[in-house]
DNA sequence: CGGATTGCATTTGTATACAATAGAATGTCA
DNA sequence: TGACATTCTATTGTATACAAATGCAATCCG
């Protein structure tokens, strides 16, 4: 059986990325231990953590708020999610193995399967992309990185926007997918990572597209 | 009054910033519960904080230890801040201004007395050293670095190797913050990235001069 | 003698009661 | 009426007791 705090963490987590708690939304940690069905002291772990990662905030009196986010922090978030994972992506090429070679190509396989369809599987396809880069991050042996990026990658507005992504966008994201393999394949590590950076960057615009952001008027 | 989770906080921290306690070394909630005066939940707290910065960390069966790094962890550290301080400074030549540029040059006056001396005084360097990247931070208007950035920078490795630097490693940090302050002058993103990213990188080799790692055998 | 197993001691995890504090509401007086 | 002080209330912070889990060592059995 796991842990309440660890419960407590999930089902709040899952109530901010879906967007079921509307960003701005003042919480309180007795409301939280109701809806998670567990006592104060493990939901003050849970949201502890949640605000490491940025999705809880609280103001200068303590009190505690879902966070919204300026197109100047999501813009940022992009970027610097852009520098870790190229960087993630160099370690990656220097550690690969055939192995994780192989679950890479078949998670991909996986992904095109989601997207080539007359109607993409959205939710497939975010499942499988994430374990795309979660291998990576796992390849690249670090601590440190496996720490900050998944709170980078795992974000609300991402998420919300995910189902207006064009088919155009899924298929340069497995095309990118692709060339990444071919990168280890090569054991290329500037090749890898400068594929990472557009990845991450296009992601970034296409985010942009669809929720009409980030375009000065 | 300060809360008591704070307080311990800040007393653990102090001790393994110090090295009173070494890296390895197995600790127990009720044993900093008695150090720091307080009970075990503010204790909680701050082990978790601690966690987040990669100060402590748990085994798999949640048993607590000082972080004890590898060489390649302490160099990837370096790498990541000069990924992040470099972006630091991009953000803070946009937004830089004329009250905060002279701060700056007040901060670097300071800290060239505190060299200029015939024994450098190591402690003054540290704290005008920070109070430099300090302020670059706050002017970069960033939540997310302002998070991230500081678990990099202060380091118990990087502490205590401290009083070992030569008079040359100080005169070319005072160097490096001149330039700093002449591109931000100049408004120039680019020279104030750049300088910054060879600032980090030297300040690694330093380290690793002063700690003989860093240098295959 | 070696390896699994059980029981005990240590340590972490959780619930709950209470203390401290910040915000809101109410009252008071010029 | 409006500014200020004063309760009152809602919320967070802390201590403590107890539950669960983990490591360790003695024990048992082959």
């Amino acid at each position: 059986m796991s842990r309440a705090s660890d419960r407590a963490y999930r089902k709040i987590r899952s109530f901010i990325l879906s967007g079921e708690v509307r960003p701005g939304m003042q919480l309180t940690e007795e409301r939280l231990s109701e809806v998670s069905g567990v006592s104060r002291t493990p939901v003050r772990d849970a949201v502890q953590r949640l605000e490491n990662e940025m999705l809880l905030v609280r103001s200068a009196s303590k009190r505690l708020s879902v966070a919204d986010w300026s197109n100047d922090e999501i813009d940022e978030m992009f970027t610097l999610r852009g520098m870790l994972e190229s960087h993630a992506v160099e370690r990656a090429a220097q550690r690969m193995d055939a192995k994780r070679l192989n679950q890479l190509r078949e998670i991909n396989e996986a992904l095109t399967k989601a997207i080539d369809q007359a109607t993409p599987d959205i939710a497939t396809f975010l499942t499988t992309n994430r374990q795309f880069h979660d291998l990576i991050l796992d390849c690249a042996q670090s601590p440190r990185l496996s720490k900050l990026l998944p709170a980078l990658i795992e974000q609300p507005v991402v998420r919300r926007t995910a189902h207006q992504y064009s088919r155009e966008d899924l298929m340069q994201s497995r095309a990118d997918h692709e060339e990444l393999i071919a990168a280890f394949t090569a054991k290329d590590e500037a090749w890898a990572s400068s594929v990472m950076t557009s990845h991450i960057r296009r992601a970034f615009h296409s985010f942009s597209v669809a929720t009409k952001i980030g375009v000065e008027e």
